[in-house]
DNA sequence: CAAAATAATTGTAATATTGCGATTAAACGA
DNA sequence: TCGTTTAATCGCAATATTACAATTATTTTG
């Protein structure tokens, strides 16, 4: 099939499982800690910084700019992408209800 | 190609984007949900709680558990899963590097 | 204006993921 | 022991993802 079955599950679910698809490939896990260390960069440089193709590294870029992760602008002949501070604060905090989950004592094995 | 390539990334994006990845379901998501709810279940009970076929759960329950995240034990007949706390907070640990992040004031584009 | 630079888009091939029916294996109960 | 319950595995079909060459569109520069 290939196909997930968003309708039996909750909004929250299908959230976090969406942002984490978006960090489920190490380009785009790249990308992003290359943004936050530039603040911003163009393509071109994110395309020299990891080794993949232009149409490739362009791509990962559509799949976070998609989710609202990033910000294109056009500078000129190149794109200047950045992170949006209010999707990622955003995103964390529904991250944050998953990965924050209370480990209760007795959680182990039966 | 639908192979990531995995030797163009250092060995903590790979490990975040693998993390990230097993949460990049929501059946998965779904699964360690219901797990830190009841501490321990049954795949049985996971297949009644989430709506889909007993195969399809019990591939997503060996994914978690392939990754270390969960743990099954054997009782009589069914088998009893739970969070593998170790890795959790290990997992935890990684993701937290990656999710928080320091935004620059000046992150904002161009 | 023509050539160069930059990045998006298109098209395609290879591989991965998701889902489930059918089957199998193991443990339990009458 | 035989049927039942439980869950893993196999095999397959449908769809998604990843990667890139080729092309296109836009802008800059000479």
């Amino acid at each position: 099939m290939g196909l997930a079955k968003v309708e039996l599950f909750t909004e929250d679910q299908n959230a976090i499982s969406t942002f984490a698809k978006a960090f489920g490939h190490p380009a785009r896990v790249a990308i992003l800690q290359h943004l936050f260390k530039l603040n911003a960069c163009a393509c071109g440089d994110l395309v020299n910084e990891i080794g993949l193709a232009q149409p490739t590294i362009s791509q990962h870029l559509k799949e976070l700019k998609n989710l609202g992760l990033i910000k294109g602008n056009v500078e000129g002949a190149s794109v200047c992408y950045c992170i949006n501070p209010e999707k990622w604060v955003q995103m964390k905090a529904v991250m944050a209800t998953f990965l924050n989950q209370d480990l209760n004592d007795n959680a182990n094995c039966c």
